[in-house]
DNA sequence: TAGATTGTTAATCGATTAACAATC
DNA sequence: TAGATTGTTAATCGATTAACAATC
C-alpha cells in the first residue's frame, strides 16, 4: 500500500473528516462500506472517495467494497503513526488554556512538552500539569528538547517578532492563532492557521450578502 | 460600485486578508499602492488581487493604482456594513469563553446577546456580562429577540440534537466549533467550521509526512 | 504624449466528476 | 457466471494566471 508521491492539500484536508466518518461507523458496528454509501453520508460523490483513498494506494476490493477496520486502520495510521510531536504552547491566555486543553485531552498524536509565556502573571503557573515558562527560556528549551511542533496563541506582533527564532530551532509544523501569516514568510516549514477573526468576518459576509 | 452577483467562496474567504493587509497600511500611513506591490506583500498575484476586486466592482484607478483608503473603506464596507449581527453562545465551557471573549472584545460586527448551557454548575453564572441562561429555554429567548448567528462550542451529539431547532428558529449563521458537520444536513445556512480536531490531524499527517 | 496600471478577456492549471475496464 | 463495485483513465468544471486593450 501507500504510495503517496505528493497528496494534494485538498485531499489531506479531507482526511480528518473520512476518519470521523468511518471512526463514527466502526463504533456502531458497521463492517463493510461502499464509495457511495460513505458519499452519501458524508455528503460528497462517490468518486471523490474513491480518488482520495487511490491516493494512498487503494484501500478496497474491488466489486465488495471497503471493510470498515481496513479503512479505519489504514487512515489512522496516516494520520497517527510514528511517536507522538513533542509540541510547545506559546501563549497561556484564555485561548490558550483552551487549545492545549484540547490538544492534551482531546486530541491524538501529540504531546505537549512545555508552555510559555511572557506575562510575569502566568510565569510559575500551571497549564495542564506543566509550569508556565518564561519564553526567554524557549531557545534552550528547543535546543535540548527539540519539539517538532510549536502552538502560537499569541498576539500578531509577537508572533512575528518569534516567528524566525522558533523556524531557525527547528520547529517543523506550526498551529497558528495569531493573526501573523507565517506561511506568507517562511517555506520548508507547515502551518495550519486558525484565523479565529478572519473566520468570523468572512462568516459575516455571508450572512448578510447571501 | 458592488456588482457582487455570486461571488465565489474562495474569493470571500480571501477578503479578510485582504482587510488584514490593507489595515495595516492605512494605519503605516501607506496612501497608494498597486495590485503587484499588494500580491507581493501577502505573497499572490496582481492578477489575483485584481480579479478578486473586481467581483465587488473595481475599486481601483487605470494607470494609477488604488487608493488604500478608498481599498479600506469598500473592503471595511462588505465585510463590515449594516448592523451589528445579534448572536447567541451555546456552550460556555473553556472554550465557549475564549470564543466569545474573543468576539466580543476583537470582533466587529457582532453582538452577543445571550449565551445558554445545559450544566447546572454554569447556568447562573456570568460570562461577557451576561448570565447564562438554561439552554431549555433557548427556544423562546430566539422567538423574542431572533439572533442572527449561533455559535456552537458543545460536543457533536448536543450540536446534532440542537441543529435542527436553530435552523427553524431562523438562525441564519452557525460558528461551529463542534465536530458535527451542520453543513451536511442543511442548505439555506451559512457555516463557518473550526474544527480544532482536523486542524490538528491534518497539520500532524503534513508534519509526519513532508 | 508616454508610462503605468487597471479592468477584463483568454489561456492554463488543478481539482472534481464521470465513465469504464478490471476483478472480486 | 452475473452483479457489484473498485481502481483508473478521460472529461468537465472552476479557479488561477497570463495577456492585453482601455484609460488615467
Amino acid at each position: 500500500m501507500a504510495v503517496q508521491n505528493k497528496v494534494s492539500l485538498p485531499v489531506i484536508k479531507r482526511l480528518p473528516k473520512y476518519y470521523r466518518y468511518i471512526s463514527d461507523m466502526h463504533k456502531n458496528g458497521v463492517v463493510k462500506v461502499s464509495s457511495s454509501e460513505l458519499a452519501k453520508a458524508m455528503g460528497t460523490t462517490a468518486s471523490q472517495v474513491r480518488q482520495d483513498f487511490n491516493c494512498f494506494g487503494g484501500f478496497g476490493q474491488q466489486g465488495i467494497g471497503y471493510h470498515v477496520d481496513v479503512l479505519l486502520d489504514e487512515i489512522s495510521t496516516l494520520l497517527f503513526s510514528g511517536e507522538k510531536l513533542p509540541t510547545i504552547l506559546i501563549g497561556t491566555g484564555k485561548l490558550g488554556r483552551a487549545i492545549s486543553g484540547f490538544l492534551t485531552k482531546e486530541a491524538r498524536g501529540y504531546s505537549l512538552v512545555a508552555a510559555f509565556d511572557k506575562s510575569e502573571h502566568e510565569i510559575g503557573g500551571e497549564i495542564c500539569g506543566l509550569t508556565i515558562q518564561d519564553v526567554s527560556h524557549i531557545e534552550s528549551f528547543c535546543r535540548e528538547h527539540h519539539p517538532a511542533v510549536a502552538v502560537l496563541c499569541i498576539p500578531r506582533s509577537s508572533a512575528h517578532a518569534l516567528a524566525p527564532t522558533l523556524v531557525a530551532l527547528g520547529i517543523k509544523g506550526f498551529w497558528n492563532f495569531s493573526h501573523y501569516d507565517l506561511s506568507a514568510d517562511y517555506s520548508d516549514i507547515t502551518v495550519e492557521n486558525v484565523h479565529l477573526g478572519d473566520s468570523l468576518m468572512s462568516l459575516g459576509y455571508r450572512v448578510r450578502n447571501e
